[in-house]
DNA sequence: CATGCCCCCATGTGATCACAAATCGTCGCG
DNA sequence: CGCGACGATTTGTGATCACATGGGGGCATG
């Protein structure tokens, strides 16, 4: 359609199908779409108004790190997992942030728990708002910045690749249920980190990532 | 070059990028390539007699877990970990493998432990053989095997991904090392299995897991 | 009105091509 | 003899097309 523009004409430095990567990415973890939604490579081609090819290789990614799910004749859809993934993914959680958490406690000053109770605040404004992509994705930035202190790349990623397969369920989750006390486990995650506790801070993260997961199955 | 059998022809219920991405992924994870090998599109579609387009898409995909690397121009090589790198992946095994090992023992019955015997077995053979390859082959199928048992799926996945990440590595390591001493923490791990002991399996796996990897730290 | 079947169209797959950029080797200059 | 610049070639990227397939809507039948 365009073939006069080629390649890496008006990138950023960035490929095409990084682009629309990326923004899959994003919304998927935010929780922007639904479980179960079907998604076409002609769509999103149209929607970025690319070929088929960038949008193929973006979904192939996603695909790949469990974000998406295929089905045998090749369609693709957003994750609907069962009870007992989200479990399991739960688990995962359970075990990668708290380790996490504990390698970026040596390397966490003051500047840092500021700047999380900056963010944590955050969190209450789109609580209040109602507004779950907000939530979720200012709730992620909570982890993430901790956790970046860790300065454990390959960990990092594989906690995000969690996150990144539970966004269409964690929308699902926080539609249905109230999450007022998300806010106490931040807190005591702050305050474990401001002492220093290395077992506090193990068992307050470990309760942070359980408890919200731990709704659902009591559905 | 083959318009006339276009898609899913003789196709054995796999697509043809898949075939390419498993067959990629057996010799990365078994260590048959060396660490920073470069590959290209065009090369792998000869080898397999296809075109770009399923090699690429195979390419992405193992690129996507980590199995490869992608330079800023998208050249691809098999990755080349730093120590840090190293350690941190082998940290990641000590914290998946002990609890997917934990989750198989209340289901790991005479029947598995034996199977894991035998498997066991196998490895003595080739590392008489000085076959580094099937070390590593015959040493993942004990872990996968066991694991297996765990029910948790997406924890295996993603301890196969650690595993794929490190093959180049584990082929460079293996090469230079002997290893007589792995034997032994298969069979701590077969005593522990036996006498439904968690704790001493937990520690058991840990230490397989771990010592093997802590060899090049050395270095 | 419910149900089952069939056909059509939407969709994924793989091949091919044009293009840009990066890489590597070579040649010329200091 | 070493180093830097230039050029040919290798390589990835994105677009497009032909084709097979499977899913869903519509029609006929009970």
């Amino acid at each position: 359609m365009t073939p006069a523009v080629p390649p890496a004409a008006s990138d950023g430095q960035v490929a095409t199908h990084e682009r629309v990567y990326r923004t899959l990415r994003g919304r998927l973890m935010a929780g922007e779409m639904e479980p179960g939604v079907a998604l076409t490579l002609r769509g999103i081609g149209k929607e970025f108004d690319v070929s088929m090819t960038p949008a193929r290789e973006a979904v192939r990614r996603l695909a790949a790190e469990g974000a998406l799910t295929l089905s045998s004749s090749g369609r693709v859809t957003t994750p609907d997992l069962t009870p007992e993934r989200i479990e399991e993914l739960a688990a995962l959680r359970a075990l990668l942030e708290p380790e996490l958490a504990a390698r970026a406690l040596p390397r966490a000053h003051m500047a840092l728990i500021e700047r999380l109770r900056t963010i944590n605040s955050r969190v209450a404004e789109v609580v209040a708002k109602h507004d779950v992509t907000g939530y979720i994705r200012s709730n992620l930035e909570f982890h993430r910045t901790l956790y970046l202190r860790a300065q454990a790349p390959a960990m990092l990623a594989m906690a995000e690749t969690v996150w990144l397969q539970l966004g269409p369920t964690m929308r699902a989750l926080y539609m249905a249920r109230d999450r007022s006390d998300l806010q106490k486990h931040h807190r005591a995650i702050l305050a474990a980190l401001a002492a220093g506790d290395e077992p506090g801070l193990r068992l307050a993260v470990r309760t942070d990532v359980t408890q919200g997961l731990r709704m659902l199955v009591g559905l």
